[in-house]
DNA sequence: ATGGGATTTCAGAAATTTCTGAAAGTTCCG
DNA sequence: CGGAACTTTCAGAAATTTCTGAAATCCCAT
């Protein structure tokens, strides 16, 4: 591995945490380089700077692809193909969360919409049959309301983010509002829909 | 593995998932079971169930402490030590989440930290560097804000989360407001602190 | 303090995952 | 075409992870 201190350190990180998150260390170190380069690389960029086989790099490319977490592009007179990472680091966690998202829980909440379908045949099966049932409801909650919040503008989503628990002024304050609209009994503003 | 069909579909699939999760399949198996379960089970009762060995369920008892996913409790006159899997699903999801944390970002949140206390020793070093001050910046602010709302009081979290991508219209109510008393310019109602 | 039920440890076996080199495939140019 | 420049495939090697059985340890009741 033949790399700057401050990027080795980096990618040799990543080629760790790779595997805590669901790629593997090669993957872990590919995206780690391909995320600091300062320009696009090709497969044999980055077998020489990671020490790895070519066709390991060749198959690592191939789910990095997979992942949506790498752009392919190819310069003019050159027949290589050039990998990159995109700028963007919200756009990057928001991919990498909606991919982990397909392959993580969407498994899981066909299998338990598929179990609630079927007739237990006997108390143990129904009690079993009854927490899958609360769980479902809350993944399937929770990944409505994550798909709706990736679905928001982005500065819209940040400026929420920045807000953190503040949120919970929001609804404190039109909890206020819509109890003092009630007292005065009359067509108001109304600046927010129920939920 | 001698389960009820409806249990055993259940306990195969957390086994298959296990692995997507930072779990493997013999944890997954065993958490699986434990909350399905009706009551506490021991490690006998596991060992049989899923047909493992009986140290693998030891080790993998251990691991799912670690993880904070199962409680371990003793019944009168009796030696043997039970283990169930917490009943409240929203309870279940924050430790997992608080967990995989604690495990998958705070480590590369030290890293980059350490990283960006270096000094560049050439252009390319320097744009790396600059790349991990922006990853670092994101990642920082999401676990802060990841921090903020698990704290919030349950039925608060709750009640944001049903709110969806609607929450924005609060914003905009908010801003529509501040907009509103700033062209009156005089002491209104504030219901809502600037972010 | 001893016996025995219960749990833990751990070295090596088994299973799984990752990586490689060699061969095959693709594409473009002359 | 023929071949050079790349890329992909894949069977087996290497590395890693998981699992087991046997032995050790713990700890309570007598």
């Amino acid at each position: 591995m033949k790399l700057p201190p401050l990027v080795q350190g980096f990618v040799l990180h990543f080629g760790e945490m790779g595997s805590r998150w669901g790629l593997n260390r090669t993957l872990g170190q590919m995206y780690a380089l391909l995320y600091v380069s300062p320009r696009p690389l090709n497969a044999d960029d980055i077998t020489a700077k990671l020490g790895i086989s070519r066709s390991n790099v060749s198959m690592g490319l191939r789910e990095l692809q997979a992942w949506r977490l790498v752009r392919l592009e190819h310069h003019p007179g050159d027949r290589r193909e050039y990998f990159s990472a995109p700028q963007d680091v919200w756009h990057i966690f928001s991919t990498l969360a909606e991919e982990r998202q397909r392959r993580e829980i969407e498994p899981t909440l066909s299998m338990l919409r598929e179990a609630l379908l079927e007739t237990p045949g006997s108390a143990e099966e129904a009690h079993a049959q009854a927490r899958m049932r609360e769980m479902y409801e809350l993944m399937d909650q929770l990944t409505t309301w994550f798909n709706e919040m990736n679905r928001l503008p982005p500065d819209t989503l940040a400026r929420l983010i920045r807000m953190g628990s503040r949120v919970a002024k929001l609804l404190e304050a039109k909890d206020r509002l819509r109890a003092s609209a009630g007292r005065v009994r009359r067509r108001g503003r109304r600046d927010a829909e129920e939920t």
